[in-house]
RNA sequence: GCGGGUAUGGCGGAAUUGGCAGACGCACAGGAUUUAGGAUCCUGCGGGAAACCGUGCAGGUUCGACCCCUGUUACCCGCACCA
């Protein structure tokens, strides 16, 4: 048949969606599967090669599902509200409402021409009206819960956005969204107590079949510690001083404390501190000190004595100084520490440069050398002394601790508290009045959603104030409660907000009167299949679960854990193996490919190009060897004689059928495809194919390259559509040769081959063996000492 | 610094998990066909005349190691003064 791409591609796309065959059906009755790809971000650009690559995994997996008879639900969504598209906004004076529109219909229309298999009906667009209604309505719930609190910090601000970032957007004191560099300002912050849900979220892991680097990755940024609080009683003040460690063990070496420059303590006793300016210049400093510069300054340690307040070590029962040192931070337990520089490498640096005692209480290390953290017979510790292991000492001090009524036990997260809010145009608004007389209140449900209210100037404030707090209409309003005058929150949501729950609507994407049927997300939840980019495992994903498990507490989804399994695919670098980017000009637009290739082409490449997780260079000539083997495939209807089973190919399609079939659970898509070109080449070798064995074969590479198997399908005067129909089987008995060739080794080395029967005994293999010439001038001469036969695989004759 | 990962031809990558290293594809070379080819089809393709040598490097275990163990180097990705 002549491949003539375009038109084949249109042709089916059209007959698909008029058919509606990929629309998930609400038959409860049927086996599910609910296969999730991270919904675009519909930017200005248009889609990426990368997104194709990210959609494809669990598009061939949906299509080899239904196949199977599952009930499938395949979504997509746009996760539309956010900076990028406010910024385009107001430099050009687009309405951000028009510019999504805009972008969304560029990424259908892109996502439409590659073929897959969405389900268009359920799609979701974060910004619409009835979708942040829920958005809102879920925040409402946290508030009620609690969950939402309101404080005055230190945030991460970007001067340039003018806009308060939280500690995930802010790494590395770059602003993720301009890169510039961020800086320090108080401000009033909106929180979501994500921190209450640590545990939960820790232990919700335990449930999961999550990528085991995914799952580290997600332990990590919730960095749970164990270890104790201790309160050190002060000189010259009536009350003590909290601390946090991991290492209560240590005690009797603490010979120093250290607390954050922006302890409250200093400001409270400032009366009683003799270098009270002292402090407050360090303080300042500190403060002007970048992200970046306290991270290159980790061993140059710096820091100011407090006189006037000192500790007593409660172990020893000695006077130790204070320090306020920026390398303890107030965000991480009580902002202070017990400092013992014999066993912690940066109370050592600090002692060393301020010429502060340094104590062994640990045997094993050199401390005029260096801090010795390991493990060791416990010394100058009165009565820890003599024990030998960490565990035991900790304990032990724990006791005393307790006794004494000055510590106890405690855990720690390195995860934050979420700041929960933008002061910009283009998001959720934030459901809340603040009222003069009740305080903050919650807009009531029956009045959700709380539009967005359309404006010309969606610019910030000078002071990084919301737009919308330019809006008089908007900004008065009742209070709720008790009907007085009141001033409506003028913050929006951030970004992360929409897609925390999008994967619940989905179930049921039109509901106006709940987030979804409880029907509907008892059939389809938990997510069967999560893929997307390891950029989002920590943030978008610990967001999520957390709403999620939020929304199972307070009995609004029937699962704990929303994902049952989440996988990643790798990047798609630029031909010269760099990271993509419109800067270096080595963007590859899909549009092209599908233009000059097909979108079979473009499928096939993105997923045989090398192991889905890895990342891979895109190379041109790559995509031309998938040209070719599609080529190939079109013109196998060519070769067709009869029907039945071609012996010679038997054994190959039994082996490929089974080979795909495994494969595409595994991810494995390059291997798979790689079966079926070998394939290809066997049959082409052969010379010919019956009917039954090429339907077999299209029905193995239609989730691949759908367009042209349904091509082909009709041409073989298939009823109906290929991707309807049943996937292929195989029989297990026919995977196996009945004659193999194994390789016959002497002394571990390949002498020869020889080709036996699969269930040949070992001695007539070895005689066999020993029969064939050259084996037979190797073994001449020698004794033999043992015969090793692994069956059907290798013979290894050791001689001497 | 800590945690995790990777290392295989000229290139992307395979290898039933301890059993013939280099599947499949690209690139390259030779040939056929063609007015022509950047189209298609054959053939070859790790190195080496060969014996042999070859999975980052050095050892070890084993009849047998890309795979397991010890040490080492390089690169990639997380986290980063987390007490």
């Amino acid at each position: 048949m002549k491949y003539d791409f375009a038109n084949i591609e249109k042709k089916w796309q059209d007959k698909w969606e008029e058919a509606g065959i990929f629309h998930a059906s609400e038959d409860h009755s049927k086996p599910k599967f609910y296969g999730l790809v991270e919904f675009p971000y519909p930017s200005g650009a248009g889609m990426h090669v990368g997104h194709i690559k990210a959609y494809s995994g669990l598009e061939v997996v949906s299509r080899k599902r239904r196949m199977q008879g599952y009930n499938v639900l395949f979504p997509i969504g746009f996760d539309a509200y956010g900076l990028p598209t406010e910024n385009y906004a107001i430099k050009t004076g687009m309405h951000p409402r028009l510019v999504t529109d805009k972008n969304i219909e560029k990424f259908t229309s892109q996502l439409k021409r590659v073929g897959f298999s969405f389900d268009w009906t359920r799609v979701v667009d974060t910004t619409e009206e009835g979708y942040y209604k829920w958005t809102q309505w879920i925040f409402r719930k946290m508030f009620d819960a609690g969950l939402v609190f309101r404080a005055t910090t230190l945030v991460n601000y970007c001067p340039v956005c003018k806009v308060v970032l939280s500690n995930e957007d802010s790494q590395g004191g770059k602003c993720d969204i301009c890169h510039n560099d961020i800086v320090q300002k108080s401000k009033d912050v909106w929180y979501l107590r994500i921190t209450e849900y640590a545990d939960k979220l820790l232990q919700g892991l335990e449930k999961v079949d999550y990528l085991p680097n995914v799952k580290l990755q997600q332990e990590n940024w919730i960095g749970r510690s164990e270890g104790a609080f201790v309160n050190f009683a002060l000189t010259n003040c009536d009350e003590t001083l909290r601390i946090y460690t991991t290492r209560c063990d240590t005690m009797f070496g603490a010979t120093f404390m250290v607390i954050a420059p922006e302890h409250p303590i200093i400001e409270k006793y400032a009366d009683r501190i003799a270098n009270i300016d002292e402090l407050n210049a360090y303080k300042e400093e500190c403060a002007k000190k970048t992200e970046f510069e306290r991270t290159q300054l980790v061993k140059d340690k710096t820091g100011v004595c407090i006189k006037g307040i000192a500790a007593i070590n409660p172990a020893t029962g000695k006077e130790i100084p204070i320090y306020i040192s920026d390398y303890v931070m107030m965000g991480y337990g009580t902002g202070a520490i017990m400092a013992v520089p014999a066993h912690d490498e940066r109370d050592y640096d600090f002692a060393k440069k301020f010429g502060i005692e340094i104590i062994e209480v640990i045997k094993g290390g050199n401390i005029e050398e260096a801090a010795y953290t390991g493990d060791g017979e416990m010394v100058n510790s009165a009565f820890l002394n003599g024990i030998k292991t960490k565990k035991e000492a900790i304990a032990k001090m724990l006791e005393y601790l307790g006794e004494k009524g000055i510590g106890e036990k405690g855990v720690q997260y390195k995860m934050k508290d979420w700041a929960f809010n933008r002061q910009r145009y283009w998001g959720e608004p934030i459901p809340i009045i603040h009222c003069p007389k009740c305080g903050m209140v919650g807009v009531p449900y029956e009045e959700l959603p709380l539009r967005l209210p359309n404006m010309e100037n969606f610019a910030p404030g000078e002071g990084g104030e919301s737009p919308l707090a330019k809006i008089e209409s908007y900004v008065n309003c009742t209070c709720p409660k008790c009907g007085g005058a009141a001033k409506r929150e003028t913050d929006t949501m951030p970004q992360w907000a929409g897609s925390s729950w999008y994967f619940l609507r989905y179930t049921d994407a039109h509901n106006e009167n709940a987030l979804a049927d409880p029907e509907n997300l008892k059939y389809w939840m938990p997510v069967d299949w999560y893929n997307g980019g390891m950029e989002h495992v920590t943030r978008h994903m610990i967001y999520s679960r957390f709403w999620h498990r939020f929304l199972y507490d307070i009995g609004e989804v029937p699962v704990e854990e929303p994902y049952a399994k989440r996988t990643a695919q790798g990047l798609i670098l630029g031909p010269d193996g760099e990271k993509m980017s419109k800067s270096k000009g080595n963007v590859v637009d899909p549009n092209d490919v599908v233009d000059e290739y097909g979108a079979d082409v473009l499928r096939v490449y993105t997923l045989f190009m090398g192991d889905y997780a890895s990342a891979a260079p895109w190379s041109e000539n790559s995509v031309k060897g998938c040209k070719r083997f599609l080529d190939r495939v079109a013109s196998l209807p060519d070769m067709v004689k009869g029907s039945g089973v071609t012996p010679k190919l038997e054994t190959s399609f039994h082996k490929t059928i089974k080979k795909v079939s495994q494969d595409i659970e595994e991810m494995k898509f390059n291997t798979a495809i790689a079966a079926m070109m070998s394939l290809v080449n066997d049959i082409t070798e052969c010379g010919s194919l019956t009917k039954d064995e090429l339907v077999s074969f299209i029905g193995i590479l239609c989730p691949f390259a759908p367009h042209l198997c349904e091509e082909i399908w009709e041409i073989l005067g298939g009823e109906g559509f290929l991707s309807a129909s049943a996937w292929p089987t195989y029989d297990e008995a026919k995977t196996v040769d009945s004659e193999v060739e194994i390789a016959v080794q002497i002394c571990g080395k390949v002498r020869g081959t020889i080709t036996i029967a699969v269930d040949a005994a070992q001695a007539d293999v070895i005689a066999k063996a020993k029969a064939d010439e050259k084996i037979a001038a190797q073994l001449a001469g020698k004794q033999i000492v043992k015969e090793i036969y692994i069956p059907g695989k290798i013979l290894n004759i050791v001689a001497k």
